[in-house]
RNA sequence: GCGCGAUUAGCUCAGGGGUAGAGCACCUGAUUCACACUCAGGGGGUCGCAGGUUCGAAACCUGCAUCGCGCACCA
């Protein structure tokens, strides 16, 4: 037999990837005969490579999608990428400045531009490739891209209309500015931080009153250059006289007002404020109330600027921090300065801290809002875990307004024309909305103006997740169009993704769908754990602790790293990875290639057979718990439990077919007697053909394999389309028939692991002459000779001797079946037997004793569940019998 | 500050009102036997703490502690 020992994934894995690719046996049609099942991908960056979560998020829906596809449905999976705005620009900027010393903009926007998409062709497929090594059953023909001519014609579409309907705006805000990456940020891309950072406390003298001094704290001693104001609370009897009057700004050296406003804390620090307008959100606001002169003293990179006065100026703004303190210090004006913690807000993206700065910007009104929070609150959309939905609820009923445009070149450009002759004013005009629009001073559209040349476009892009909300039906139908596709397959059944873009993407998904068509973008979402290292941190590029995923195939296969993070993989929890994982899934693959060449060494299936209420008591229990097993993953299934259906695959398949199972029919298959092996052999087939077709799901590739090897398909059909038979294995069976295999089975089984033990405790378990005595109780008596030969085998002994008492000290063990002895001539260590069971006689006890007290208690015979008392009755009997069998057993040994 | 989650064996985690579980790790033994990516056996836990409900709590309730996450935020 050429059937080699291990399980060689790199060839098999890739030869059933070309194979059901260039057989188009991904690709979905709005096929109207049968049911859908549709999910779109979650699009990768398409600069991205592939990490756990992409593995952990896509095995899933390739899981959901292989089953559907058995299940008889019609499926599609979109595939596809993102853009990736400020990733992908901020990657080929490095590049150009790394190669050829040069800036984007010594190149230009459209040289720059061209660039990327030169960058995005050469390696804009990697991650998909990676995606189609992991097994991804994508419909690959249909891969988009947020950048495609379609889709971006989409995206300009939605910003015309949700312009037109006034939800879209511009103005000058105050919102977050990423220094490194020169864009503005939604508040959903800052993530807060707790720093150590310090509290100075420094003192400004009061204009009108010399020598009287307000003592101020501040984070941010770099930005006062930028105060234009003190405020302190209108209530606050300390300060109440001085309002009105003005403190002086150390420097530049000014007098600035004191005001009195309601934003101020009179409990926090010194109950006073520094205002500075330009750098602060509440202090913006102050300053509006009040008519705060607005000094911006950042550049956009963060350095500072003129207004921070020549010694500051072009200082990089951490170092100007120090050096405000510093000078603070020289002149007498800093008080104290204190160790502090407090939030700083970073870019989560560039990990920079980020600056608020006052603005002009695009933002969005988000619409459809009220139908997007009812449609997760009724269940319309269901998600799992379902204690997201309140996570999600939460975000809508406290929804601010999305800051859309990005100050970069790469993305969608905004879709609005300002007319040449009055750019320069409409750039500069505080609003600007619907009403101009209709004044014809801009234009907005998915195309430019007819008189091109007198008009010129915004030069901002849109945040690509304005593009990605879209995603589910812009990448199924074209503008105007109600595709054949977008008909069969939208709503999509799932969406598989990440908790951490629940408002990213999840939410704009939803609110863009009932805008835009009318109807929820999903039926379910599922979201995944999100994976951990071994300490329990995030993985990350810097931290080097993110395994490279295309290393662990290579090393464990496509289908163990599936398997292996399958399986421990809760939901919605997060998890912690641990390579041994992967290569426990690595190991099962191999096992169950082992099971499969055993069952191909027992040759050709032929003659007949007997039905299975007619075989063994092993091939009626196996098929029971196949049939458990089958209605077990159903349900996990149901309540998309994948690491559970794992699971009870592996449990299953390791333990009770090949560890006892395969173990107790190995006589039969050893006796060459065709009337036993036949029915064996049918057995093993009836259960490896459902299992594979069980397992296909999360290792596509060996099962695949296996099913042909096997030959258990029909010629030209593929596991990955077979559907499990309609009737449970054991279809028809009396039931009783079948408690009493399994009631019988069990006690084998049972018995054979107290005879491993004893034969363990004398350093036996290897030796295969060990003899048995069994002294067998009366219920099981009448049939457990038939059943010696298994017993035998499983126990590894030469003889078991049945009634027959065994005279004299020896091992003995009390078993399902009765007492068993193992005799030992002379071998036996009396003391340590004595101990070993007296050992086992006090655990009995203790049961007994706990049983005892329950029943002795009036109240739980008289309140208990009336089964649960009788449970207990005989639990007492049980262990009264066992420990006065111990004891004589004790005592046997002590007289000899 | 508000909300969500976690806390069970050395580690990673299941379980869930009635005898405390799995895998890994560890210890012992096994290699002509489908598989050493294997097999057999073993040790190991007052289920975070304190109250409560109950005949009975690891599980349900209430507090608390610790850790993690999200939202908000006082400079």
């Amino acid at each position: 037999m050429d059937f080699p020992k291990n399980f060689d994934f790199n060839t098999i894995e890739q030869k059933w990837r070309d194979f059901w690719e260039e057989r188009k046996l991904y690709e979905s049609k709005p096929n109207p005969s049968k049911p859908k099942y549709s999910v779109v991908i979650p699009p990768p960056n398409v600069t991205g490579i592939l990490h756990l979560g992409h593995v952990l998020n896509n095995t899933i829906q390739d899981i959901l999608a292989r089953r559907a596809r058995m299940q008889g449905h019609e499926v599609l999976w979109l595939p596809g990428t993102d853009h990736a705005g400020i990733a992908t620009q901020t990657m080929v900027e490095k590049d150009l400045r790394a190669k050829e010393g040069k800036t984007r903009r010594d190149v230009g926007r459209d040289v720059f531009l061209r660039r990327i998409w030169d960058w995005k062709e050469k390696h804009g497929g990697i991650i998909i490739n990676q995606l189609k090594r992991l097994g991804c059953s994508c419909d690959w023909s249909r891969e988009r891209f947020t950048m495609d001519a379609d889709y971006s014609h989409w995206v300009s579409h939605v910003f015309a209309e949700l312009f037109r309907k006034g939800l879209i705006y511009r103005g000058k805000r105050m919102v977050n500015w990423c220094p490194a990456s020169l864009t503005a940020l939604s508040d959903e891309e800052v993530i807060a931080e707790k720093q150590k950072s310090k509290l100075y406390t420094m003192r400004y003298e009061v204009v009108e009153r010399p020598g009287t001094w307000l003592e101020i704290s501040t984070t941010r001693p770099e930005t006062l250059m930028g105060d234009t104001g003190v405020a302190v609370h209108p209530d606050d009897d300390r300060y109440r006289e001085l309002v009105g009057l003005h403190v002086w700004r150390p420097f530049p050296r000014v007098a600035i007002p004191i005001v009195a406003d309601a934003a101020v804390e009179k409990d926090f620090g010194t109950g006073c404020l520094k205002v500075t307008p330009a750098h602060d959100k509440v202090d913006f606001e102050i300053g509006m109330r009040h008519g705060l002169e607005i000094i911006d003293v950042l550049n956009p990179d963060g350095t500072l600027n003129a207004h921070a006065g020549p010694e500051f100026e072009g200082m990089e703004r951490f170092k100007a921090r120090r050096k405000a303190a510093e000078k603070l210090a020289e002149m007498e004006l800093l008080v104290k300065e204190e160790d502090y913690e407090n939030n700083v807000f970073f870019s989560e993206r560039a990990r920079v801290p980020v600056e608020p700065r006052l603005s002009m910007q695009w933002f969005l009104r988000y619409p459809s809002v009220p139908e997007a929070t009812r449609a997760v609150a009724d269940g319309s959309i269901a998600f799992r875990p379902d204690r997201w939905a309140k996570t999600y609820a939460h975000w809508m009923e406290n929804i601010q307004d999305w800051c859309i445009s990005r100050q970069l070149w790469w993305g969608h450009r905004i879709p609005v024309w300002y007319r040449k002759d009055l750019a320069d004013d409409l750039r500069g005009r505080g609003s600007l909305d619907a009403a101009d629009l209709a004044a014809g001073e801009i234009h907005v559209g998915t195309e430019p103006p007819a008189d091109a040349d007198l008009w010129v476009q915004d030069e901002d892009v849109l945040d690509t997740w304005f593009s990605s909300w879209l995603w589910p039906f812009a990448t199924m139908t074209a503008v105007g169009e109600r595709s054949a596709t977008l008909q069969k397959f939208h709503p999509t059944t799932d969406l598989v993704t990440g908790p951490d873009i629940i408002f990213f993407w999840v939410a704009r998904m939803i609110m863009a769908a009932f805008e835009f068509e009318g109807t929820v973008p999903f039926r379910n979402v599922y979201f995944t754990s999100i994976i951990r290292d071994k300490q329990g941190r995030k993985m990350s590029k810097t931290l080097g602790n993110s395994p490279d995923p295309l290393d662990l195939m290579a090393k464990y296969g496509a289908d163990g790293v599936r398997f292996g993070l399958l399986r421990i993989a809760p939901s919605g929890q997060d998890v912690k990875f641990d390579e041994k994982q992967i290569e426990e899934g690595r190991n099962f693959a191999n096992k169950l290639w082992n099971a499969c060449r055993f069952r191909l060494m027992q040759g050709d299936r032929s003659g007949s057979v007997p039905p299975p209420a007619g075989r063994g008591i092993y091939q009626i229990d196996i098929l029971a718990k196949l049939d458990t097993l089958t209605a077990d993953v159903e349900k996990a299934y149901g309540d998309y439990q994948f690491n559970a259906v794992a699971q009870r695959l592996y449990e299953f398949f390791w333990s009770e077919y090949c560890d006892w199972f395969l173990e107790s029919v190995k006589a039969d298959l050893q006796s060459g007697d065709p009337v036993r092996v036949q029915p064996v052999v049918a057995t093993m087939d009836e259960v490896l053909s459902r299992f594979l077709r069980l397992l296909h799901p999360y290792m596509p590739h060996i099962t695949e394999e296996l099913w042909e090897t096997l030959g258990y398909g029909e010629p030209g059909v593929f596991l990955m389309h077979t559907p499990l038979p309609e009737q449970v294995a054991l279809h028809g069976v009396d039931p009783q028939l079948v408690a009493t295999a399994r009631e019988r089975v069990a006690a084998v089984f049972a018995t054979v692991t107290r005879a491993r033990h004893l034969k363990a405790e004398y350093q036996l378990g290897a030796n295969r002459n060990t003899r048995f005595h069994l002294q067998p109780v009366a219920e099981h008596a009448s049939w457990i000779g038939g059943e010696l030969p298994v017993l035998r085998q499983l126990c590894g002994a030469a003889e078991i001797l049945l009634g027959t008492p065994c005279d004299g000290p020896a091992p003995r063990a009390l078993s399902d079946l009765g007492e068993l002895a193992m005799p030992l001539e002379g071998l036996i260590d009396l003391a340590a037997e004595a101990a070993r069971l007296t050992k086992e006689l006090a655990k009995t006890e203790d049961e007994l004793k706990k049983v005892a007290a329950k029943l002795g208690n009036e109240t739980f015979v008289s309140r208990a569940n009336p089964e649960i008392v009788q449970e207990m009755r005989d639990r007492e009997k049980a262990f009264t019998e066992r420990g006065e069998e111990l004891q004589k057993m004790i005592a046997s040994l002590r007289q000899g």
